[in-house]
DNA sequence: CAAAATCCATTTGCATACGAACAAGTTCCG
DNA sequence: CGGAACTTGTTCGTATGCAAATGGATTTTG
């Protein structure tokens, strides 16, 4: 058969951009019904503030994968609802001190075992077996 | 060992919706690379509509997962770069008919190829084995 | 037929994300 | 010591992505 348009082999359902994408928004909906008052992305700061401790906002950024300019939103937006505090460091001035408050520890604690569940219900589709499998081929497409 | 903050058992780097965002992340970097012109939604916007054929505003954006404020923004910016062509439906005026102009037919063929390397590339890190197992997996998290 | 329900597109608001440019502070090195 | 290089945080612009509200058009249903 013959065809003026461009090869139809491009299937967009198959591609991995694709599928992550899909899989990222229903991660995102599970997430969004479980723990309503907190983005991933606010969680995933909150959560590696209170597993590292104080630190700086770059490094908090550094170390959830979020440039400066997406750290800075996320760390104003935690301040506004009182979960962090921030400090101007004394010994480098250009650095902005970042730790959660008794309510921002608290918080953390309150939704952890909630986030357990949504990753649990994100793979639920899979076996324990392929859970697995795919955690760890995942973990090396990062 | 007493500990006065919450359980450390939530790593935060060992969660689903974390190694999703990073291995994004990285497909971005990829596709920004191969094919600096298009973002990979407008890419897969132009690239559904080249397969399916000229369709309505909501439909292809539903067939490209992406809700109807999202796929507006979508069209209006391919209408912008000439890729494709907007016009009002006659029989249901409440239907944008979408199609494919000249240019933007070519514009996807010559950034098909590209899209399969970028594709290939993302999954490189895995064996031809391990690809198609994590193919299949990520599909049936969707 | 008329009311209700549905669908389509649009708009607004909020929250990521990243690139680029910038100012200010710190460190490195000649 | 002093300039170069780097780091830190900030701001701007662009682009998703979703919820919710709106207005107009069509379809379903009583």
């Amino acid at each position: 058969m013959t065809n003026d348009c461009p090869p139809h082999d491009y299937l967009l359902d198959a591609q991995v951009g694709f599928l992550l994408r899909r899989a990222t928004q229903r991660h995102l909906t599970i997430f969004a019904a479980l723990i309503p008052g907190l983005t991933p992305t606010q969680f995933a700061a909150l959560a590696k503030l209170c597993e590292l401790g104080p630190t700086t906002q770059n490094a908090l950024g550094r170390a959830t994968a979020m440039d400066a300019a997406t750290i800075k939103g996320v760390i104003d937006r935690l301040r506004d609802k009182g979960l962090i505090a921030t400090t101007r460091d004394a010994e480098d001035r250009r650095r902005l001190f970042v730790e959660a408050t008794p309510a921002g520890t608290e918080a953390f604690g309150a939704a952890r075992t909630k986030a357990l569940e949504i990753s649990a219900e994100t793979l639920a589709p899979l076996s324990a077996f392929e859970q697995a499998t795919f955690l760890d081929l995942l973990t090396r497409l990062t």
